[in-house]
RNA sequence: GCUCCCUUCGUCUAGAGGCCUAGGACACGGCCCUCUCAAGGCUGUAACACCGGUUCGAAUCCGGUAGGGAGCGCCA
């Protein structure tokens, strides 16, 4: 019933892949797949001052982390390549060429410092900062004397006055802007590299991309490119804004609300599937509540469930899908997860206490034998239960080995405590905590002597 | 400053004029289960930003107010 829509997921290479972006690349993954469609992957780094190299890699890992896998994009090529932009020159030349000689571009002359200045002045004056159009009317002369001058202009696209832009955004809806609202703006940079306004969306038209997703930030800008695409004869995609991921106090995610990048959070233990149900959820509803298997989340994706008021990132939800994912690891994957060694069984043990690696540390160290000081509480069930419990704990011990089951049948026949009485003190001997794992795979796991030992240290009297 | 966007429980959201004494999920509280924690089951607290209008009837439509956000860059 729906056409197969081609999506792109469109990043700058210039940090790291940021809540938002991966929320957006999720859903413009969801659309194509939901659709039987394609989904793009674009480096945009034509701003050769901040892009690197090595944010290119670490935004590839982390797609592939999240197993959000492109069907056209670096490395894997496709129909429409390059897929990155700083390769991409040659095409944009031609267009600019296009749109210069169609006299929807003139190059301008006016130096950075002196937009400063005439932007300040107009927001001084209570004008709208724009450009105010100084070089646009400049002769064939006008120029050349620049040119000669040793003046290199960027290219700026001649937006046309008094015309309203229209569009239908397929999150917001019917969208209308006046262009006198616009200044020209640059479509070429001094250095001759393409502005994003330019090169995003001929790459989106140039591509075959169908169905553009992206922050609701971009909403006020759509109709630029639309007029460039307009000019060059290109299709235009549909547009979808989605609003905007905040912290937990409603503004824009930054640093001072910890973790913002997916890398961040993939250090620290979570899981990709943890952040994807959760990333699925924010400023979008799906039909299903449950935890959801990537593979099918298409089927539940509901583009015209797509939010336009801002959502909050959760950690307390993150967390709550974590728990989830967990629970749905295979044995092997929890033990490579927690870092606990091999023993599959450590893994099991410790699955449903631990939301991250590093909780895991207490228990690891409690089979390694370190086992932490009793509290206040821990002392008084000690000492309730007292030296005489430990002993014939200690002694049933022997004869039952590591059997939880046989081994509490024995104690409790032998000093007739029953229930948490029973099993309280015990813990306590053998992990040092009232809170914890399972005690029958923890004590099978500690080995009878290792157990004794424990069991032996409070038979004696105080 | 100008233009645009947004506003339902603490959080994510359902809701497209009567189905809403506003539903679900997370979080929080209680009970059950249970050696503890977690999980699970049951259950409780909790929201239509505000003011006007349209209508027999508004969370839903219209206008305004307030609050938040974005854009106006040789960043994307």
């Amino acid at each position: 019933m729906t056409t197969p829509a081609v999506t792109r997921f469109a990043p700058s290479p210039t940090g790291s892949v940021h809540l938002g972006n991966a929320r957006t690349a999720l859903f413009s993954y969801l659309w194509a797949r939901k659709t039987g469609g394609r989904f793009i992957l674009r480096i945009e780094d034509t701003d050769v001052e901040r892009s690197q190299r090595r944010f290119r890699d670490e935004l590839i890992g982390e797609l592939e982390w999240l197993r959000l896998a492109w069907d056209e994009g670096p490395d894997v090529g496709g129909p429409a390549g390059p897929y990155v932009q700083s390769e991409r020159g040659e095409i944009y030349a031609a267009l600019f060429d296009r749109l210069e000689r169609q006299g929807d571009a003139y190059p301008c002359y006016c130096r950075p410092e002196e937009l400063e200045i005439a932007r300040k002045l107009q927001r001084m004056a209570g004008r709208p900062p724009r450009y105010p159009g100084t070089c646009r009317g400049l002769s064939g002369a006008g120029r050349r004397e620049r040119a000669a001058s040793g003046l290199r202009p960027t290219l700026r696209f001649a937006v046309p006055s008094d015309r309203l832009v229209e569009f239908g955004d397929l999150v917001h809806g019917l969208q209308r802007l006046q262009t006198n609202d616009i200044g020209d703006f640059i479509i070429r940079r001094e250095d001759g590299t393409a502005s994003f306004f330019f090169c995003n969306a001929v790459d989106d038209a140039l591509m075959g991309v169908t169905h553009v997703l992206r922050g609701d930030d971009h909403l006020a800008n759509t109709p630029r490119q639309l007029l460039v695409l307009d000019a060059l004869g290109l299709r235009r995609p549909d547009y979808g804004h989605v609003g905007l991921l905040v912290g937990a106090d409603g503004a824009p995610l930054s640093k001072r609300h910890g973790s913002t990048s997916v890398q961040e959070f993939r250090q620290r233990g979570f899981l990709g599937a943890a952040l994807l149900n959760h990333l699925y959820r924010l400023g979008h509803t799906g039909d299903l509540d449950r935890w959801l298997e990537l593979a099918e989340m298409p089927g539940h994706f509901r583009p015209e469930h797509l939010g336009k008021a801002p959502a909050r990132f959760d950690e307390a939800q993150l967390v709550h899908w974590q728990k989830e994912t967990i629970a749905r690891l295979s044995p092997a994957d929890v033990g490579a997860w927690l870092g606990a060694g091999d023993d599959p069984r450590v893994a099991e043990l410790l699955r449903h206490n631990v939301v991250l690696p590093q909780d895991a540390a207490p228990w690891l160290a409690v089979l390694r034998g370190e086992l932490p000081p009793l509290d206040a509480e821990g002392r008084r069930i000690v000492a309730e239960a007292g030296p005489g419990f430990f002993a014939a704990a200690g002694a049933a011990l022997g004869e039952s080995g590591a059997d939880l089951p046989r081994l509490a049948k024995l104690v409790a026949a032998r000093t007739g405590r029953r229930g948490a009485a029973l099993y309280m003190p015990l813990r306590l001997a053998l992990t040092g905590r009232t809170h914890g794992p399972e005690l029958a795979p923890l004590l099978a796991l500690l080995g009878a002597d290792a157990a004794r030992r424990r069991l032996d240290q409070y038979a004696q009297d105080p």
